[in-house]
DNA sequence: CTGAAAGCGCTTACAG
DNA sequence: CTGAAAGCGCTTACAG
């Protein structure tokens, strides 16, 4: 790199090393310095350039300022959306914000695999998870908590573990947000649509399309959800005149199966929202901040990294988007 | 980390540290060492889940065995498509493959806003540039060039400088087989649709349509390209009875705007792969397997950090994709 | 074939 | 207010 050391900074300031240390590292007022010193110190590590090894540093203090990130599978990456640009954009923002890097840890595939992610995880300080595969796995998780070192789950999480930090979208209130717009619009009977993925998250969606639904005094019965596709015969006889996707593929593919044969609903989906807040589908949407979500569990794991007092289980308020074209009110 | 040091590990062999080191480290046959020795050493290591000290071994060979990774800025990632997962599939694979590390450095905000890098790129031992906005400003290069470390460009990259090493799909081949593709089912006069985006390249794909279209013999004319939309009576005045979108939302929108005119014409697009390598689109589509150029290109990185000699300039054949349905041959 | 020693660059008690 | 010294864990000439 730029190849000048504290030695250097401190000879060309005329003082030693320990005191040059001291003048670019402690926070000023904490140490007794003279401003003299001070002065001379920072010009000189200004003229040369200094960057401070970063290795050296992490040896002596055992930080790296660094974080790993336990993503997916890269095929999970690479499935079609805009999920990992947002999750990206979180971390980055975030990274920038509190000085730290954000190492991918490229062995998650060994370390599922069976082999041994010390190695990988060495140079973190923290580990942030947005995995679901791993947690649900006890041998992962043991091999995670023989690191030891602070772990913040984003996305999904272990549940019911009061321990346990996350910062995620608050998809039961979601649900209900969906409720109450269709309500809104006038509808009583609405579906709910799913599939068997993401089970904690659809499934905390569907919880709270329950709740709306129960406190609106509806009686619901299960085949008021369907798995992937409706079957219209049945949304006919139930008489549903809405329905919510639990994403936006399954709402869109739901809405146009219904209306192929005739049994047109309105839809209410989970979306997502672009960098600059606007809704990134046509349909109403309820939809959450996902980058800011992600930006959010960095800020726990380096609280916790550094030892500072954190929130420990952040919801994040959805908020519902109508499309251009108003909800429609029942039309059966 | 685990705890145990070389220190722990030499004493449970009982041998030095200097020799568990050798052990732990040089290749087999690369240097003298009694088979008995390897084999206390070994155990020793494993049965104390010993974990070598990144920073320690980085701060005595200079090598981080990190990369960074000079990205877009977030709102880039966070746009819709493809594009992200398949750049941090290619970066995983070879992350894994060469037992490097990848670090987004999130200090580019920082310095495209004029900041300094240097910090950022501290502990890289390369730079992989996937941004464009990079190289053409001349000052940002200087300041990576300060940082005396390889850099390998994917994606895009500065032409015209014979020492630049990169890897990137072959855009320019892709536009002969787009034009291959549509003559082979009868057609001659093929017009190609881009934007202003993507200069370099849209600009290489475009070429390539020129020269496969001039080495048919195609009087080519300016007005054959579009930009964004085609319009329908120029079309038809040409009559051109194909297109070629430069990605694939420009082909679509053109491909419909022409449709709805009455001016119907076969379509080709530059597009994607998912992660088995089926194509993403439906329209028939040239196709590059970006994931596999952005591992290929941490490979050359990794080979220039360890001094290996490396193809310096990859271009990744593109392949064409026929859709469910043949092109159609003219229908005018 | 093996070990003792130096040193990578930094931070931080400790001693003035 | 400042400096000399120790030591974080590792690798690698150097000397046996």
């Amino acid at each position: 790199m730029a190849g000048s050391n504290l030695h250097a900074v401190a000879k060309e300031a005329g003082v030693s090393v320990s005191t040059a240390s001291r003048v670019l590292n402690k926070a000023p007022g904490t140490v007794a310095i003279s401003a003299a010193t001070i002065a001379r110190v920072r010009a000189a590590a200004n003229s040369l350039g200094y960057v401070p090894h970063a290795a050296a540093r992490m040896l002596r203090t055992g930080r790296s300022r660094c974080i790993g990130v336990l993503g997916a599978h890269p095929s999970f990456f690479a499935a079609r959306g805009h999920f990992t640009g947002e999750i990206m954009a979180g971390l980055m923002r975030a990274g920038v914000e509190l000085g730290y890097h954000t190492t991918l840890l490229t062995g998650w595939e060994h370390f599922v695999a069976g082999g041994d992610i010390h190695a990988d995880l060495g140079s973190a300080d923290g580990l942030l998870v947005l995995n679901r595969d791993l947690y649900q796995n006890p041998a992962h998780m043991d091999t995670i908590r023989r690191c030891r070192i602070p772990v913040v789950y984003a996305l999904e999480h272990p549940d019911g573990d009061p321990d346990v930090v996350y910062a995620r979208p608050d998809d039961e209130q979601g649900g209900r947000l969906a409720v109450e717009a269709l309500r809104h619009a006038g509808h009583e009977r609405i579906g709910f649509g799913r599939n068997r993925e993401w089970q904690g998250i659809f499934g905390r969606r569907q919880r709270g399309w329950e709740t709306a639904m129960r406190a609106a005094g509806v009686e619901l019965r299960d085949d008021w959800v369907f798995n992937e596709t409706p079957d219209p015969q049945c949304v006919a006889e139930l008489g549903l005149t809405a329905i919510i996707g639990a994403n936006q593929s399954i709402g869109r593919t739901a809405h146009q199966v219904l209306a192929d044969a005739g049994v047109p609903v309105e839809l209410v989906v989970f979306g997502h929202l672009d960098e600059r807040g606007a809704p990134l589908q046509d349909d109403p949407a309820v939809a959450h901040d996902l980058a800011g979500c992600i930006a959010r569990a960095v800020h726990q794991l380096v609280g916790l990294i550094e030892g500072k007092t954190i929130d420990r289980q952040i919801l994040a308020p959805m908020a519902f988007h109508p499309s251009t074209t108003a909800l429609a009110g029942p039309t059966r």
